[in-house]
DNA sequence: CCTATGTTACCTACCGGTCGGTAGGGCGTT
DNA sequence: AACGCCCTACCGACCGGTAGGTAACATAGG
């Protein structure tokens, strides 16, 4: 690491460990991914893998770091010039659940889902990247509050409410279900920032002038579908 | 099992089964915690423990359906006779919302977290469960937007935007933080389902009957502080 | 009353296999 | 010659799960 143009794949392979490791643990999850897996994924034996990483929660660490520099490159620095507090929010909310839905970045969904695995020093600095998003959100809340743009609210219940309707689409989304992420973004976008009829009277932009843009009705993205009882019921004991 | 009236604690021991390891499952994860240390939590050696349960799976399904029980019995019992559907939903959100911070139920947590660790029949087992929960929302969402109660939505949406804040409470809350679990509830509530200010002609009508919780500074809710650097940064390998 | 017979609830001891991780060597490029 | 890269071979610990035995207790027959 002394000077940058070294070879063509410089630092090529390392990122193609983190993004087949990530692949494998998204699907199967952290402690039920092992490292002979992992290796074989990436097309070595376990001790080859061994030459590139240091252990196994190193390796998750990386991955999250790598997720949280995806996030903030498609998400945060795009709308954080944003003006208008509403509008970054809004802008901001498309931007995140796009990037859960499409899925090219299987590092977020981690970081997502093992919330609670590292430990220690690497626990803190993930959680202190995470919070730079929350004070991010928070900070836009009481903006837009202040401005009379949205309903009063808590800043920290806004960040918290705006990020689990959010973050949560990663539980329940398929890509083939009758909702499609862009209608979903838009449909959340607009349940918790509606669009405002400019100058209802005038002056006044309060919420006066909420207005309602048409939509339909129906049901049916999610989750799976009715099967016959398995092996034991609810409370009995097998 | 040839008639009633066993001895006196018929299931219990299996009920305690069920509570201490998914107290311990819900700490460290399903495949982080080894049966080994579930036996020893409940005083017993494994092929103890394998005495009264089938195996690893069968436990975790077990233990998720004991969770759906709960739930059940403390939300989804308690509000789907409540005839107005905002107010249905509003009451839903704020048992959910207490369900999950009391935290009385390790069972529910771990149906929350391992939503994708069971495999096959269990899985569509526990997933039709689920499933029964978003069709009462969504249905509530579609009565809700019909009567004209709340802003137009596809019911979908609203389901999945109303669990995403109301579950996603698990990943961040800390019962020692800023806000109490009341206050988040009820702050959630008044965001999705605004208390309705009747024939407000004059003045900011929505805003009126809202107040925020007096706001310390900084967020303090969530999460953890800075800490210096760990072994790696960001892109760097190790 | 006292056995015979099950049944329940657990134990010790062990299974084959896999876990995360490492030592040390070969080999191609510079 | 030296280095980066990846291999074979292996480590001790632990994994989920089981075989087989035993102490405690309930019931039924005599």
């Amino acid at each position: 690491m002394t000077h940058s143009g070294r070879k063509p794949d410089e630092g090529e392979r390392y990122r193609a460990i983190l993004e087949t490791s990530a692949r494998l643990i998204c699907e199967r999850g952290y402690e039920g991914t092992s490292m002979q897996e992992i290796a074989a994924a990436c097309r070595m034996t376990k001790a080859g893998l061994y030459h590139h990483i240091q252990n196994k929660e190193q390796l998750l660490f990386a991955i999250m770091n790598y997720g949280m520099d995806v996030f903030e490159e498609q998400v945060l620095s795009r709308v954080q010039g944003i003006e208008d507090p509403v509008e970054r929010l809004r802008a901001c909310m498309r931007h995140n659940i796009l990037l859960v839905t499409r899925g090219w970045s299987k590092e977020v969904i981690i970081i997502l889902h093992e919330h609670a695995t590292l430990t220690g020093e690497a626990r803190a600095f993930i959680d202190a990247r995470k919070k730079k998003y929350v004070d991010f959100l928070e900070e836009a809340f009481a903006q837009a509050s202040a401005a009379g743009r949205i309903r009063p609210v808590d800043p920290t219940i806004g960040a918290f409410s705006f990020l689990g309707m959010v973050l949560w689409v990663y539980k329940w989304f398929k890509p083939d279900g009758r909702l499609s992420d862009e209608q979903i973004a838009d449909g959340m976008v607009d349940m918790l920032f509606p669009p405002v009829v400019a100058a209802a009277t005038e002056g006044q932009p309060g919420t006066s002038s909420l207005r309602v843009v048409p939509r339909a009705t129906g049901t049916g993205a999610a989750d799976a579908a009715s099967v016959a009882v398995p092996g034991a019921a609810s409370k009995e004991k097998p």
